[in-house]
DNA sequence: AGCTGCCCTCACTCTTCGTG
DNA sequence: CACGAAGAGTGAGGGCAGCT
């Protein structure tokens, strides 16, 4: 039994007893005849009564039926009873009509027996189940989206699909990345006026934190090697669409390091590059190539290079401290506009 | 009223993760 | 290591607001 079942068990249970005062004892993992075996069987001493128990996760309007078919056919003859997260009012009827007992975490109920009957439905669903959920603007699609936004100021007052487009993610998943930023104060409706970003630098930390973390290792098309140590600095990538990340950029830009690993972000198909840079692919190799996630061209693409807000989070993301040195130059010097609070 | 552009929902697929 | 559940992302389509 996963560990979600278990706690959706106990709670339930837990619902039941407060709701009859009636004490119960849990056996998990029960067998019966021919050998089938049941999630839990829940004795009430009291009654004399034996409830086998099966768990779901989620009964859905739509699952309902299948659900209660396997329970039926799996206790065949005996008590039967459906432990599940939480029961709609309308699920609730249609169980009841089934005649299958359940019982819910939020203290929903249906139990048919001979000196016990119990039908509660309504109750609502404890919001707080297990861990809260998780902030979509900071999943994947999010950060795409929150990059395109902070590299093209004013892109936030443009519809929905603009930025869809922009930040190469789906329509839906801007509505509910907005929705986060908005409820985290990044991101305030002026109505008339438009949308607005507020807090850009925090906003900035908080990417290029969970970029390193979250988005960065879902972009790496492979590891590749090459034996000419400075071809990159009169590799044009135009043809290739390569743009150059990381330490490689920041060398171009501040000639304040030598790099010792290079990256470069480009579109899927990526022939050209390997071909025109003779790379050879290398798990171990020092050039990275990693998937393009925007969908914009800004003014440092013309030499190559990708947006400093990336070299700046590519930087970081090596954890290297001449690294950590030259994002602070770039920082300073590149990045600190796309911050300024208008 | 009809048209257009936009926002947002929802049913679906894809991906990841936990479990036996 | 295969399976199913949960979670993330997708994008067509419904519906609404503003314009003609």
């Amino acid at each position: 039994m996963r560990k979600t079942e278990k706690e959706i068990l106990a709670k339930a249970v837990e619902q039941f007893e407060k709701l009859t005062g009636l004490a119960v004892e849990i056996k998990q993992e029960v067998k019966l005849q021919k050998n089938k075996i049941v999630d839990a069987r829940i004795k009430i001493p009291k009654l004399k009564v034996n409830l086998y128990a099966e768990l779901k996760a989620n009964v859905t309007n739509q699952t309902l039926g299948a659900v209660v078919h396997q329970i039926k056919e799996l206790t065949k003859g005996e008590n039967e009873l459906l432990i599940t997260h939480y029961v709609t009012p309308q699920v609730a009827e249609r169980l009841k009509d089934m005649n299958m007992q359940f019982l819910d975490t939020a203290g929903n109920a249906f139990i048919n027996l001979p000196n016990l009957f119990l039908f509660i439905k309504g109750n609502k669903a404890e919001e707080i189940f297990g861990k809260e959920k998780p902030i979509r603007a900071f999943q994947p699609a999010g950060l795409q989206l929150i990059y395109a936004l902070i590299c093209n100021p004013g892109l936030e007052k443009k519809p929905y699909r603009m930025m869809a487009e922009k930040a190469m993610i789906a329509n839906g998943a801007v509505t509910l990345v907005v929705k986060d930023l908005k409820k985290l104060g990044y991101l305030v409706d002026m109505g008339k006026q438009g949308r607005r970003i507020k807090n850009k630098k925090e906003l900035l930390n908080r990417w290029v934190n969970l970029y390193a973390e979250l988005l960065r290792p879902k972009l790496l098309l492979g590891k590749y090697r090459t034996d000419n140590m400075d071809w990159w600095k009169h590799q044009d990538l135009t043809n290739a669409k390569g743009l150059y990340g990381g330490e490689t950029a920041a060398a171009l830009l501040t000639k304040y390091l030598k790099p010792q690993n290079h990256t470069i972000y480009i579109e899927e198909n990526y022939g050209k590059l390997l071909l025109q840079l003779k790379l050879k692919k290398d798990p171990q190799g020092n050039v990275e190539v990693l998937k393009k996630f925007w969908n914009f061209n800004d003014t440092m693409a013309k030499n190559n290079l990708v947006n400093p807000i990336l070299i700046y989070a590519d930087l970081l993301a090596t954890g290297d401290n001449r690294n950590v040195e030259t994002a602070k130059l770039v920082y300073d010097k590149e990045v600190i506009r796309y911050i300024r609070e208008d």
